[in-house]
DNA sequence: GATGAATGAGCCTTCATTCAT
DNA sequence: TATGAATGAAGGCTCATTCAT
């Protein structure tokens, strides 16, 4: 791969990798042909083999892109002094997300890159890391929710947190075969663990 | 397709079928070929074809008798009289289920339909049945479960109906990256959510 | 090939070469399958074997077949002491012939073989055989013209007899592609031949 | 398709052709595989499919070819103030072309595509213009016959110049079973027509 | 003889990738 | 670097033919 101009390289690597995101999100990664991509950046063939040595790399790389979204979705709780809040605002957050055409062609490439994640030890690592860091910054909300005494003691912080993250993965998923779907009953449910987890007067 | 005698017809479609799961959730769908299919099944191009017109409709296949495998476990909450107890018998099937060799690979192949779901209309209505039927039984037990008064008049029952389902289609996400997964923990945050929507004395 | 009860035998092998030649008819040599001719003919695949080795000796008896009709039309000139009727007579059977759906049909397959008979040996000495054939009895008819001294001594009955047929044969191809043809017209043309091979006074 | 630039692209298009031509000429349609033209033209699957979407698309392209080549006989009757040496020249032209190795491969061809027209609408329509084509400009002779005094004015141009046409093709058939012909003795024949069709004295 | 499920060579076509310009 | 024509391995599928029953 060429290591002159940087920022031009930057530039091309980003408006291929966005082409191959329209394609991926719309056809599938198996479905679209490197050709799609082409035409859909309108450059050559030889100009992205310059970029990216193969079809894979550029999934690989997609999967990449996706991961910086999610994480900033995270971001969210960072503002609330209230743990639970942080939570909440997490929850909302995704809720939001996922209801902007954006966020739901992210999405549909997500599910694409869990099914993958199967027999792509790379991608796997990837989506895993997609559910770590989450899970990470919800475990740390809820401890710091069983310190300030408005979480039960009693509850496991991690199991709780990685159900609340496959929670929202079930979301995404029946949000996306077109299930039709409400967030503010997706809030309702979450507020319903919450309270399945408070401190019991 | 000839016109085969449904005596030899329906072992030998149950055969090939074996054969494509085993593949199927080896490889994925598009990773494997119809010669994977043929090989591991000890037959021929022609015979497999004789028995299904295409690889997209074998795939079709799959996903029925995928579907099959789901239902089965909802026959847990049929026997309690206590709502509460069935949908503890409906985790419970779902997790146990999860932890054997063949409903992981039965899952493996649950996900890649979900993400060809995306893509093909058939696929996507089955996906989403398997979603509804699950749902409908459950919101029929939470709602029981209201009328018995053990279960909050205040929530929508189905909606935590599709959020249960939601928590563990992300439960069979995280244990299919191989997350290190624990059944009684994914059991202890379902009791958490059931007490959340449980009637507050 | 078995050689059992001659009298089922060749009912059997004439079941079998009516659906071939029904399908041939209608979809052309290399587009009918044996398929076709097996569900045509309410057979089986290995009842058609064992009447005919091979696809290709399938369309040779079709061949041979189509032989027979053609012949019959050369009676036509028996009859008639004239010979010149007696032209006149096998072109007005063949244009009959021509616009019987049975003639066409026939006519069908006939034009396949002639494409066939571009790389097949065996089906090329058929063709040409249906070719001389005529010839040789118009030659005859025209040899007896210049005997009786109708038929001007000059020409070559032979060439004659050739161009006649190969007259007949572009009438053919013409009707066969849908081209709208008159009888009439055609045989008024054909008079125009005999007229300019005729005598002059 | 990817879209080719103009300029190498018509030699290519025409390289592949050729190969085609050759291998259609010598084993027929049916008979010859892409890999054959493949082997022919010295190029790849890829390359072929870049310029031709589908081997029917190569045999469609193949009978316009042949369509020009035969347009091309007809110029002869252009020079020619005399009508009935206009169709002289055209009938001469034609057989001197059936005489030429060039001419007789091209003639293959065009038997292929006349059974072909049986069952494929778009060759019909090419093959029905081929003739349609030849008819015209012979009529148009024959019409200039008339008004000259020198062609009967009781014949119907239009039959005649058909008949004409079908004596060509039924002698393009017999000279591709390779029945022997001669030139001379055709030429002989359309004389004996023409003079049956002249206006008597 | 008849049946029809099974065979498997081989066909058409696609598409990720390369490389001369 | 970018281009885009060319490559060719490989995939899905067909169909003439066989053979155990």
């Amino acid at each position: 791969m060429p290591k002159l101009k940087p920022a031009t390289m930057a530039a091309r690597r980003d408006e291929i990798l966005r082409a191959a995101e329209a394609c991926f999100a719309r056809q599938g990664f198996h479905q679209t042909t490197i050709s799609d991509v082409i035409a859909e950046a309108g450059l050559s063939a030889g100009c992205i083999y310059g970029h990216f040595a193969s079809k894979d790399e550029l999934i690989q790389a997609i999967g990449e892109r996706r991961h910086g979204r999610d994480a900033a979705l995270l971001a969210a709780a960072r503002d609330s002094a209230d743990p639970l809040d942080g939570l909440r605002a997490i929850a909302r957050a995704s809720l939001v997300d996922m209801q902007k055409e954006e966020g739901l062609r992210s999405r549909r490439i997500a599910l694409q890159l869990w099914a993958e994640a199967l027999r792509d030890e790379a991608i796997c690592e990837q989506v895993v890391d997609g559910v770590r860091k989450p899970v990470a910054v919800i475990t740390e909300l809820l401890q710091r929710g069983q310190r300030l005494g408005v979480v039960d003691r009693a509850v496991n912080p991690r199991s709780i947190a990685r159900t609340m993250v496959a929670m929202f993965q079930g979301f995404v998923l029946q949000r996306l075969w077109g299930e039709p779907f409400s967030s503010s009953d997706a809030m309702t449910a979450f507020e319903a663990l919450l309270s399945g987890i408070a401190t019991r007067r």
